[in-house]
DNA sequence: CGGAACCGACCGATCGGTCGGTCTGTTTTT
DNA sequence: AAAAACAGACCGACCGATCGGTCGGTTCCG
């Protein structure tokens, strides 16, 4: 008696947009097909083509949808925090909280854009570019207040390599571990972009 | 007239193993067909069974080749440089180093090694954890001898994913992108691993 | 001649996707 | 209130295309 609209319509395609993620994650975009796909999901082909217009779709949909997350919270984080090393340090935890709150969609944003067709791929890397400006106009703002070393691109793509790479071996169950990943990251932020 | 064995026999296997690495970085392993690799390569399917047994094997060759690759320098650096601090530099210079060189094979070693039939998946995975292990006994000696930081699993995997993350966007034709990503790296390996 | 290199038509399996149809629950008409 | 009309969720047999891989045959060279 707990509903019907709230709890059952949005509620299977979330589960397929889960269930997919974590199959993509584990052995990749191509390598999983319909069949299996509906199989682990319990669904028939056509209930899934119900919900997605093809397996493109679905997969632009995870991307977007994480993608889309990333970039609003740190737009938030631009727009909340003036401070650049106060905002690098936001970023970074935002990064990680998200990678440990939904590692299989990240894993699958990092690794398989390369798999949708040319134009669904511009519109993703579209925002992993705008999601990487923010990070780049905060290391520039941090020289241009004195706090920072001077800007260099060399060093940004170290750092987002640095938390790009975690989704692969972070243990999102152990809220430890998350932790530890944040504060070996923050520490690290700080040496490498911090005015000696 | 100069040489057949040496000029001809091993050197279409090569450039099989080459373009097919050039492909599949660009585009991933599984969204490249048979009929699209031989036709760019100009081979018949034939052609290419000849020298292959399999798509797989492929891969897996061109996986273990690097890897391998990327292992024996990591070894020859342990064996050579008894110095931590040293050795830990090497490390990373050849592994940037290699990235210049080969980044379409690198990139196949680190992106697609999840596209390998299980068996064959295991051994370059057993290739690849030797490989961090270096890194690992490295950092801890460095702890032991008093010149770096107490070790953090975390720490390292923080630097591995910095450099690992690096095929993604560093220009291998030009040498003066390569030699500006060492150096940054290597003063942030510095500033990250060394004792205050 | 023997054998490595190579060719390309062909194979069964599987791919992503379609389509006619069923079932259930709601809304409208009478 | 009963009946008719409708709409969305879902089913699974089926489609053409393409997949990785095979094989009998040909070419070429030592």
């Amino acid at each position: 008696m707990a509903s019907k609209k709230t709890d059952e319509h949005p509620a299977n395609r979330d589960r397929i947009l889960k269930g997919a993620a974590a199959l993509y994650a584990r052995r990749g975009f191509h390598a999983v097909g319909m069949n299996e796909l509906c199989a682990a999901l319990e669904l028939s082909r056509g209930a899934f083509y119900h919900y997605f217009t093809s397996k493109d779709d679905l997969l632009e949909e995870i991307c977007r949808q994480y993608m889309t997350k990333l970039l609003h919270l740190a737009k938030l984080s631009k727009a909340e925090e003036p401070d650049p090393a106060l905002r690098l340090r936001r970023l970074g935890s935002e990064l990680i909280s998200v990678i440990g709150a939904h590692r299989d969609e990240l894993a699958v944003c990092f690794r398989e854009t390369i798999s949708l067709a040319e134009d669904r791929r511009q519109g993703i890397l579209a925002l992993h570019a705008a999601y990487e400006r923010i990070w780049k106009e905060t290391l520039i703002e941090g020289e241009k207040t004195g706090v920072f070393v001077p800007y260099s691109r060399f060093r940004l793509k170290a750092l987002l390599g640095m938390y790009y790479y975690s989704y692969l071996w972070i243990d999102p169950t152990s809220t430890s571990s998350i932790r530890q990943t944040n504060d070996t990251f923050e520490s690290i932020l700080a040496a490498v972009s911090t005015r000696p």
